[in-house]
RNA sequence: GGCCCAGUGGCUCAGUUGGUUAGAGCGCCGCCCUGUCACGGCGGAGGUCGUCGGUUCGAGUCCGAUCUGGGUCGCCA
């Protein structure tokens, strides 16, 4: 017999069936025994009268919550139960697998006259526990929301005439100034995890590849402690051939967004605001867009906020908050792209105007960096001179050897897809990867 | 790395100016309960209060050191 999910027992009323799940909840007395079975699908109440059924009886004696069980029986409906009005009977119960009593409290339950509230385990401690962590239904709707996210961005790439690439994570040398990279031994010498496509994905330019985009990951070795970094995350990163400019990135990355922010909306925007409270709210085109100098003056004027002039050419964290404010108030807008960034402070591929002035941008959505953009410079013996200002010489040969033999102008943007998932469930990154990693958590 | 905070049963916490056997709720174990749905009732087990040292007649409580963890800033996605 075939299982079947419990949402679609809904059309089984009358027939025999076979569910399987972990035991939400399990209420023995005398005569009666209640399992609640949760699968990925929902909740079913299985109802147990122990004289008519001694075998069931017998089996789901000893049962505990979030044991794992195999039910056959047949689905009643029967307005008496709250859980969707229906339960099943079942002829026969197995269970696969015994759990111990859990060691952590996924779930805050209220104080009533008689007893004092009961709190949620702090997130590190879940994480201690995450397979059991993972199992309710504000956790499981992370992921499902995050995996429809994921799949229309990489839809809307493929209708667009991208090409999804593989790029190695293990690298020679350090890719870029800036993040540090983890040193790994590679047999007898040392290697690095890449903290970065970026290379990679221009050498697919210099390939005639003309647009590309990868779903990867990315380390980065910096002991960073907020509630938006982690030392691995998946980037979402993509490169384009013959652009006129870093517009044509930014304009692209809207409507990729846009286009991944209806899809989600459509399948849980409903279930993400009653579990989170938090709407999902498809942005309008284009994206509002600001000078970073212009901001900090806005923000000056309006929230009487004053940067220190030492991070004047970069947007401090206070600032990235307060824009939220600043691009509802404007433009009732959730995303905000900020240009002319200086250019001590951005990579030194980034291609530069006649002012020298960086020709890329930020993302920022809900007050939270999520993207950074920008053409590159394609022309070796200009993006030579940027490399050896910045110091970096011999670390980047051979990448500069990429724009000897021929390379189309060309830009592109990285995105943060577990930051895309904190903002979409306004939770921190903890919350929403399926696994954090950070300076002092390796495991599980 | 800077600043701030916290370590008390499996979990979440309380512990008053230092004062007998360190408390509660949840969870766990046992018994009772034909229909529960955060089921309910009765009983029970479980803690050398992160570690080391000091002050004191007496330290979970005060002091010092140390370890571990967390928040935040910087760095970035």
């Amino acid at each position: 017999m075939d299982r079947i999910y419990i949402r679609d027992i809904a059309n089984a009323a009358g027939k025999t069936v076979k569910v399987q799940g972990f035991v939400d909840n399990y209420r023995d007395s005398k005569a009666m025994a209640f399992i609640v079975l949760k699968d990925i699908t929902g909740r079913l109440q299985i109802t147990v009268e122990k004289e008519k059924l001694p075998a069931v009886a017998e089996a789901i004696s000893g049962l505990t919550p979030d044991s794992v069980i195999t039910a056959v029986g047949t689905v009643i409906e029967n307005e008496y139960v709250k859980l969707g009005g229906r339960e099943l009977i079942p002829d026969e119960i197995i269970v696969e697998s015994l759990a111990e009593a859990l060691p952590i409290a996924r779930k805050s339950i209220p104080a009533t006259k008689k007893k004092q509230a009961v709190e949620r385990s702090s997130i590190d401690q879940r994480l201690d526990y995450r397979w059991v962590d993972l199992r309710t239904d504000e956790n499981q709707l992370i992921f499902k929301a995050q995996t429809c996210m994921i799949n229309a961005l990489r839809e809307f790439c493929l209708k667009k005439n991208f090409m999804e690439i593989h790029t190695p994570k293990l690298i020679a040398a350090a890719s870029e100034s800036g993040a540090d990279v983890f040193e790994v031994k590679y047999f007898d010498r040392n290697a690095y995890l890449a903290q970065s496509p970026q290379f990679y994905k221009q050498m697919a330019m210099a390939s005639g590849f003309e647009r590309i985009f990868e779903v990867g990951p990315v380390f980065r070795a910096e002991k960073s402690f907020t509630n938006k970094h982690t030392t691995e995350f998946t980037g979402f990163d993509i490169e384009m051939s013959y652009i006129n400019s870093f517009r044509d990135v930014m304009a692209f990355e809207a409507e990729l967004l846009t286009y991944g922010l209806t899809k989600v909306k459509e399948a849980y925007g409903k279930e993400i605001e009653e579990m989170f409270g938090i709407p999902v709210v498809v942005p309008t085109l284009p994206f509002p867009e600001v000078k970073l100098a212009d901001l900090y003056q806005g923000l000056e004027e309006e929230f009487g906020y004053t940067v220190p002039d030492s991070e004047k050419g970069d947007l401090t964290t206070d600032a990235e908050h307060l824009s939220f404010e600043w691009v509802k108030k404007h433009y009732g807008h959730e995303f905000l792209f900020v240009t002319d960034y200086s250019a001590d402070k951005r990579a030194f591929y980034h291609m530069r105007d006649e002012k020298g002035m960086p020709m890329g941008y930020d993302l920022i959505w809900r007050g939270t960096e999520i993207t950074t953009g920008a053409q590159r410079e394609h022309r070796f013996a200009q993006l030579k001179a940027q490399a050896d200002e910045k110091g970096l010489g011999e670390d980047v040969k051979f990448y500069l050897d990429f724009f000897r033999y021929g390379c189309p102008p060309h830009g592109g943007f990285g995105l943060g897809v577990d930051r895309l998932t904190m903002l979409l469930f306004g939770l921190p990154i903890k919350e929403c990867m399926f696994l954090f990693r950070g300076p002092n958590r390796l495991t599980p």
